[in-house]
DNA sequence: TGGGAAGTCTTTTTT
DNA sequence: AGACTTCCCA
């Protein structure tokens, strides 16, 4: 009956059969994370415990999808089809709209995405009359979120000091009262955020003892995974459930967690111990998909890190071979080189197209690859980028639907009052908008009771104009009672006439609109004709609800099998390849320290751990690569090698890859970089080995005449004192108050008038002298 | 009101 | 470089 224990090793096996009681699973990269919380399930199940007891929360619904496919492979559709599987929003967001009276909320409730989001917070911060180079509303609502995801509510914002200083440090002192009205709004439009599903839901059960109790005696097991990826939000709502019968299973590992950036908390794994001190841990150490090079260059790497679990991660597999460097001269040649190698290897070795990715770290970095391979004839998916929902053409329609399950949505209805073009302008949405908000009525509520205001404040035209509007969003509501979401899309579609706009457009965007439309009504009628095949509810505002949380990576295109992939490596996360690139090894493309600043230690710990997921991708080959020189933001720029390829144990990195003077055997790279690079500037695309070799000659050449003459970067820093004033190109004007380290790292503690204290690293900032 | 010129800014990303 | 916003003038 249990035979599927035999499919697991020790350590995974004990993790499945120890089912009661808090259990943290520390899993190592590639150490079968999901066949563990998989056959926990199954084994669960098999007990005879009822699939609508268990909870099990991943972070992307690919992961919850996947999952659930498996479960329902061993047993069987029916069974796995009532387990309470997916993503912490989603359940959450179904929970909320169970529990819709005791929020005050409609069941039907919108959820505002982060483009909403950040342009109602660019609304309210224009209405406050604060200027939106200071209040960049991208920054304001990173804050809110921020404040949301650690449970600050807009009324206790403003008390709390932390956030109070910090905003005061950063010049914004008014983003408490931004947050009061942007939740004001959102309630007014009857929107929730992504944050507000976790926020709410916490409210909702510290509000309501009696909805929590019944939650956690529903919920006999939860399990969650990608543990060190939860914010504060979602670990206080897993602690309240759990809290009674503490059937509580998490899966994670420290060395993986790379989204602090937005919230992520590697302390909840790392205290995980002291929060269930009756807790047991299982770690899943053997790696099953790496070599032994891979794996161990991993760990010598991650070794640097002073916080982690203790672990240790080993394969049995063969020894493979070492890590190589690639080490171009510039970006085109770096590009030249990878797409060089996969053609090759795929040739002489039989690999497929499908066996490569090439890993960066920012999306912009994708484009020199793919000119590469474009050039080569080698066949590459990109993922990243604007999704399939965030296009223009995609989010218009869909606010036509928003409008239809919730008239108050106010970000959708600005998306389409004039869209296409009825005469409404914005003179007249800003009059509208003021309505709303002196009113605190929804604009939807403003057009459509009509009022004194509404009478006085628009001329006959433009009262006829909004009239033929509301009228339209009136008729679809209609129809939309007694037809499915597909027949209602393609009637809006065709009678707004957003159809025929973008037929009529032939230009090659045009014409991809039109397509992405095209597959957009596609989608929607596979939702329909599968819900009603399944007996689910097929109407729009089901649609909705499923389109909301849903991302782009969730629907993988045919014709993508054997392709090169290329995306950055918080894409990669979870998945594997033969061969992985890891380009752009500079030291320049790590984010802050290209503005000059310092990363701090949790910062720079987690950039390593970055490079570790990167390095852990790979089943067969690393490639790292690098550039001398490359291009950004229009700009040349001189590069660096990551300091993070020095802290791979030599033993599993080839060595002497790249020729004689290359970046890893200059002494010191940063000395006689600015002469050398003022003269030498080499052209993008070398094409023959005997042209690079010259370029290489001229370099060292240069290099050796400028060490001669004894140039040294630290004569340009002399200038630099305390008391020094002096101008940053972003900071504006500030004082030198302090100076220390040895050059070239040479760091200034400049206080700027505009942007407060900041610590700079002088060979990078941009700085001038003013007096 | 809309189109072209000029200016601005530039991490990572899930929901 | 490229996406995006803003400004200005017809």
């Amino acid at each position: 009956m249990f035979d599927y224990l035999e499919n697991l090793n020790d350590a995974q096996r004990e993790a499945v059969l120890r089912t009661e009681g808090p259990s943290l699973i520390i899993a190592g990269a590639g150490s079968g994370k999901t066949r563990v919380l998989t056959y926990r399930m199954v084994h669960l199940l098999k007990q005879g415990i009822r699939p609508s007891t268990i909870l099990a929360l991943t972070f992307t619904n690919k992961a919850a999808r996947e999952m659930k496919e498996r479960i329902a492979g061993m047993v069987g559709q029916q069974l796995a089809s009532w387990l309470w599987m997916g993503t912490f929003h989603s359940i959450f967001a179904r929970m909320l709209r169970i529990e819709h009276e005791a929020t005050g909320y409609p069941a039907d409730f919108t959820i505002y995405d982060a483009a909403d989001s950040k342009n109602l917070v660019r609304t309210i911060i224009k209405d406050f009359g604060l200027d939106d180079k200071v209040y960049k509303p991208g920054t304001v609502s990173s804050r809110i979120s921020n404040a949301k995801n650690n449970l600050i509510t807009p009324g206790s914002y403003a008390q709390k000091p932390e956030f109070r200083d910090y905003d005061r440090s950063i010049q914004m002192p008014r983003i408490s009262e931004i947050y009061k009205e942007y939740h004001k709004r959102c309630r007014i439009a009857k929107a929730y955020d992504f944050d507000d599903l976790l926020l709410e839901t916490n409210l909702l059960f510290r509000d309501h003892p009696d909805i929590l109790a019944r939650y956690q005696s529903k919920f006999d097991y939860v399990l969650v995974d990608e543990y060190q990826d939860t914010n504060y939000a979602q670990y206080l709502i897993i602690r309240n459930l759990v809290a009674n019968h503490r059937n509580i299973c998490v899966v994670g590992d420290d060395a993986q967690s790379i989204y602090a950036f937005r919230g992520a908390r590697i302390e909840n794994i790392l205290n995980f111990q002291d929060d269930y001190p009756d807790h047991k841990v299982f770690r899943l150490e053997q790696n099953y998909r790496s070599t032994q090079t891979i794996v161990n260059a991993a760990n010598s790497v991650i070794a640097h890190n002073k916080r982690q679990l203790r672990k240790a991660v080993f394969s049995e597999k063969e020894t493979g071979p070492k890590i190589r460097l690639i080490e171009a001269l510039t970006d085109g040649e770096e590009g030249f080189q990878v797409a060089g190698i996969i053609a090759e290897t795929q040739l002489r070795d039989h690999y497929r197209f499908s066996d490569f990715a090439i890993l960066y770290r920012t999306n912009a970095q994708s484009r020199i690859f793919e000119e590469a391979l474009r050039k080569k004839n080698i066949p590459y998916k990109i993922y990243g980028g604007l999704s399939f929902y965030q296009r223009k053409e995609i989010k218009d329609l869909l606010a036509y639907f928003r409008m239809v399950v919730n008239p108050d949505d106010n970000e959708a209805l600005k998306r389409i009052i004039n869209y296409p073009p009825r005469g409404i302008g914005q003179t007249t949405l800003s009059k509208l908008e003021q309505l709303s908000t002196d009113n605190e009525k929804s604009v939807w509520e403003v057009i459509t009771a009509g009022g004194d205001h509404f009478q006085t404040e628009f001329n006959a035209g433009t009262r006829s104009k909004i009239a033929v509007f509301s009228a339209l969003v009136n008729r679809f509501r209609e129809q939309a009672k007694d037809m499915g979401a597909f027949e209602l899309a393609r009637t809006i579609a065709a009678e707004t006439g957003i159809l025929k706009d973008l037929y009529n457009d032939k230009s090659p965007e045009g014409l991809s609109r039109y397509k992405n439309m095209e597959e957009l009504l596609n989608a929607i009628q596979e939702f329909t004709t599968s819900a009603i095949e399944e007996g689910r509810e097929s109407g729009i505002g089901d649609y909705l609800q499923e389109v909301a949380l849903l991302t782009d990576q969730d629907n993988e295109k045919e014709g993508d099998r054997d392709k090169v992939t290329l995306m950055t490596v918080h894409s990669a996360k979870g998945l594997e390849f033969r061969t992985v690139f890891i380009v752009g090894m500079e030291k320049n493309l790590f984010p802050s320290v290209q503005a000059g600043d310092f990363l701090s230690q949790e910062e720079y710990e987690e950039e390593r751990r970055l490079f570790y997921v990167a390095l852990t991708r790979a089943q067969q080959q690393v490639f790292l690569s690098c550039a001398d020189q490359r291009y950004r933001w229009g700009k040349l720029e001189y590069c660096q090698p990551s300091p993070f390829i020095r802290e791979i144990d030599p033993r599993f990195l080839e060595q002497g890859t790249g020729g004689k003077n290359t970046f890893m055997q200059r002494q010191d790279p940063i000395q006689n970089y600015s002469r050398f690079r003022a003269e030498q500037e080499l052209p993008r695309n070398p094409v023959s080995p005997s042209l690079r070799t010259n370029f290489q000659r001229k370099a060292d050449q240069l290099k050796t005449e400028s060490q001669e003459e004894g140039y040294a970067v630290s004569e340009d820093l002399s200038g630099y004192l305390p008391g020094t004033v002096v101008e940053h190109q972003r900071f504006g004007l500030g004082k030198i108050l302090k100076v220390e380290g040895v050059a070239p790292d040479v760091k200034a503690t400049v206080f700027f008038h505009n942007a407060g204290q900041k610590q700079l690293l002088l060979r990078f900032a941009r700085l001038r002298i003013v007096k």
